[in-house]
DNA sequence: TTAATAACCAAGTGAATTAATAGGAATTAA
DNA sequence: TTAATTCCTATTAATTCACTTGGTTATTAA
């Protein structure tokens, strides 16, 4: 019932794009850097952050990535579910949409509890907008003061 | 971001060992048989069940097992932190308890993040009481009929 | 025009985790 | 004493994860 580095990495990296950015693109390398994860790595999840409409990108050099939205029309869902996949607790299609695919439908007792642990991991991370992240990261940063010891604590596994 | 079938097997058998009690104990055996489970493999399961005081055992024969409470006073969150472990969204000990071991706390934005998945799934989990799910299963099979064919449909993957 | 830069893409790999399987020891009722 | 049953540990097969490797294509600046 763990988040993969994915999504952990991929929102630390989405979160940082949308720090720094101001107009202009940023290329990966420098979000690989920062954030302390490896570049090619991070391709594979900025390609599927890309195919959801959450970033752009421009190629070539001078070329990055930018949000494809403002922040706050982005959400932490929008995010972790373009990177994980359904945030579903079990896979049963029952879950997510009405076509009964699943033919133990009716009688599936424990069905009702993976689809309210699901509506509540949903609602949770759709109710927290990109934006507020970057408000908070903001604060954060400018309580802590920009001394080397304290950029590099911003660099958290999680 | 999935639960493991240790959680999926383990409801199912507790809730199967809630439905089929009435005062005697059951054996796994036939719990593992209703449910199309591995015997060998729901020995372990149930283990830890037992050893979250969920379940109670009496070995030898005619032995088998039994819930140590009643059905409304154990939640699915009991039932699945027992098998699951902690059910938070990343291993992060600043989530769970006041005591600082993850020396990023104060920059860690992400943690907010994690935090309030992680809230919200056991919240959702310990708002479902077994009992309820006992009767939502007994009802279901009384719809359903004893045909042998509805009851196969019992046995859900999920 | 060429070199550098940076996004894009597909396949492979090693480690870790999961999901069992296997086999036996201890306990108890009949 | 025997069959039934829980209890315990170790091994293994399969799957998934977390990268790594090795390119290609597009764009810009020199």
């Amino acid at each position: 019932m763990k988040l993969s580095t994915k999504g952990r990495y991929g929102l630390r990296a989405v979160l940082d794009l949308a720090v720094q950015t101001e107009d202009e693109v940023i290329a990966l390398s420098q979000i690989a850097e920062r954030q302390g994860i490896s570049m090619n790595y991070l391709e594979q999840l900025i390609a599927k952050l890309k195919k959801a409409g959450i970033v752009n990108s421009i190629r070539g050099a001078q070329g990055g990535y930018s949000l494809a939205l403002p922040a706050n029309q982005i959400s932490v869902g929008d995010i972790l579910r373009a990177l994980e996949g359904d945030l579903a607790p079990v896979d049963c299609s029952e879950i997510n949409n009405s076509d009964s695919a699943c033919s133990n439908a009716d009688l599936c007792v424990t069905k009702y509890v993976w689809k309210r642990i699901s509506d509540s991991i949903n609602d949770a991370v759709d109710g927290i907008m990109l934006s507020e992240l970057v408000e908070v990261s903001r604060k954060v940063q400018a309580e802590a003061g920009t001394s080397d010891t304290n950029r590099s604590k911003q660099i958290c596994g999680q």
